[in-house]
DNA sequence: GCACTTATGGCAGATTCTGCCACATGGGCA
DNA sequence: TGCCCATGTGGCAGAATCTGCCATAAGTGC
């Protein structure tokens, strides 16, 4: 019960630190402003996250963590390919009126834009984006049976190539305009990449 | 003549600060420390790196820098896979009596594996292969005739699989004892993963 | 050789980050 | 319920990181 109050206080500050991003500026914003916003001391924001900057980090993997869960709970039967396609759809398709989920996608865009022009940003969406590789491998690797090897060459590139494939669809979108939904919008753009990517993806 | 000299002395304070996390550890080794030991300024370490961790980047990003440009030399008409194959080839395999290559990718090791167990320094790590992805996408771009559009979701899902395999193979010569040449070496693995993903890299 | 651009060094100071210890809170058990 | 203990939190001191500013030196082109 601990640990779901340290992952709701983890989400509140992530949350204030985003918007306060937003709002002043990555800059002007500073680790103490932050702590104080979200009502903890500097040194407990200090025990959550490492830097400022990885503050923002729930934020940017909540997204990756539904898709691989999505992934771990699609039936065995269906081959890897299809999971993975069917579980990106899942993940980045914002149910109609699930509010929760549109706008968690719009911070994403928000962040990715503020990124483009802060390479500490940029550097915490790319550990986002590793850590959801090596999670899905884990999960690849149990899918397929293996005890416990996320380490084999096979599993690491099918979970590389997977989420490279989605990485690009999330980045492309949040650069434009398109809405959330439609034949724009992330789920979409995932479908399309993970399709060209197929042909790589059969290997696990 | 002045841009050689910067780059040389970034590359040293790379070297002297590499050599320093293995010896003393990354935590006992202090910014100012590799400042002194490279024979610069606290001061002037700092207009070239924006922590200590990040002084690694320039050894780190030596390979996919040959990687890179031996793509953009293939000739036109070899067809994307084949190119980035033989690239890889060339840029992982050092030539027989060339220390430098040797050693430049065992000093990757040591680093790959001091970042095991160093957020900071897997960051780093992820962050080159980010800026290697970055700059293959803009070589694949102008190989295709496309005048700027490094940004086209096609060319970025191409280089970013083609990043992704290249990491994996990298990644697990590293964690592994197998020498930098022969079956197990940086280069077979990376012929592997590539020719594993040839049906995603067809898309450029 | 001379002006000029540019890199470097040094210093002050803001900010970030960590170790340590005391306190509070909340969950488990009699 | 009431106590006990594990654990999260706050506060403070201090180390380390990082930046702005200006003076100086180095090197670049004329």
């Amino acid at each position: 019960m601990t640990e779901r109050r340290k992952a709701a206080t983890r989400l509140d500050i992530a949350r204030t630190a985003a918007a306060l991003f937003v709002e002043h500026g990555l800059r002007s914003t500073r680790a103490e402003d932050i702590a104080r916003a979200a009502g903890v001391a500097p040194r407990t924001f200090y025990r959550y996250f490492a830097t400022k900057e990885e503050a923002i980090t729930p934020l940017l993997a909540v997204g990756a963590r539904q898709w691989v869960e999505a992934v771990r709970d699609a039936p065995s039967a269906l081959p890897v390919p299809d999971a993975l396609r069917h579980a990106a759809a899942c993940a980045l398709t914002p149910a109609p009126g699930d509010t929760a989920a549109s706008e968690s996608l719009e911070w994403v865009r928000s962040l990715l834009r503020m990124a483009a022009d802060s390479p500490a940003l940029q550097s915490v969406w790319n550990d986002a984006c590793h850590d959801a590789d090596a999670t899905l491998a884990g999960v690849l690797a149990a899918r397929a049976g293996l005890p416990d090897e996320a380490g084999s060459l096979e599993i690491r590139l099918t979970a590389g190539v997977a989420g490279a494939a989605v990485r690009a669809a999330v980045e492309t979108w949040a650069a434009g305009d398109a809405p959330a939904t439609g034949p724009q919008g992330p789920a979409a753009l995932a479908q399309r990449c993970l399709a060209s990517a197929e042909g790589a993806l059969r290997g696990a």
